[in-house]
DNA sequence: AATATTAATCGTAATATTGCAATATAATAA
DNA sequence: TTATTATATTGCAATATTACGATTAATATT
């Protein structure tokens, strides 16, 4: 139905998951690539840089705001986006322990 | 309109959102936790761990086998599932680059 | 005050995703 | 052959996502 049956998984698998599903987009990635390259804020170039329409941006800059993984400051009419470091460390940790569940052996049937 | 914009986006954008995505889901992290717990192969039990309808699991399965995360063999009337190390190797390597990505600053505004 | 600039929000269309019942398929067992 | 068992596929309903034009809100500039 559209609908995750998010009650019947663990907390960490439904945080793992909802980082991982507002990674799952380029121009989210894009967007985060972006604000470390230049490692400051970003004020509205964003929309030239990505090449999607300006609501597109706002919309995709919402989703990361909303995991906080970026932070936006209000400065006059424009709006500095940047990483918010200590999420990304959270996040890094978070990622890497599930990517670390490798299987010592692959005995595999 | 539900599409993504793939072509603007690098291919690196690309495929690192389209794994993003495979793992954006609780019950393909429950998946995966359980191959790596169980460390072999799963035979069929997965409906029951997991708790979804048999239909429901099937499919998330196909999204994982589809990017070759898993590998499942067939053992007569029943498939056995495993993690697929090599790809499994890859995406931790290509997430860790993207992860890694620290801004050594942290100049905002 | 009037106008320009920037970003957010609203509304909408197109498509994708999630979940499951019903059914199909394939292999084994009786 | 005829069940039985296990998994895949189909079809569908409900919801989510992506993208953008139009509009709004807020501040700057003239």
């Amino acid at each position: 139905m559209g609908v995750t049956k998010s009650e019947i998984f663990t907390p960490e698998q439904n945080t793992i998951a909802k980082v991982a599903k507002v990674l799952g987009h380029p121009a989210r990635i894009a967007i985060l690539q972006h604000l470390f390259k230049i490692n400051t804020c970003v004020c509205g170039d964003l929309v030239e840089v990505i090449g999607l329409a300006q609501p597109t941006i706002s919309q995709h800059l919402k989703e990361l705001k909303n995991l906080e993984i970026i932070k936006g400051n209000i400065e006059g009419t424009r709006v500095c986006y940047c990483i918010n470091q200590e999420k990304w460390s959270e996040i890094k940790s978070l990622l890497n322990t599930f990517l670390n569940l490798d299987s010592k052996s692959n005995i595999c049937c």
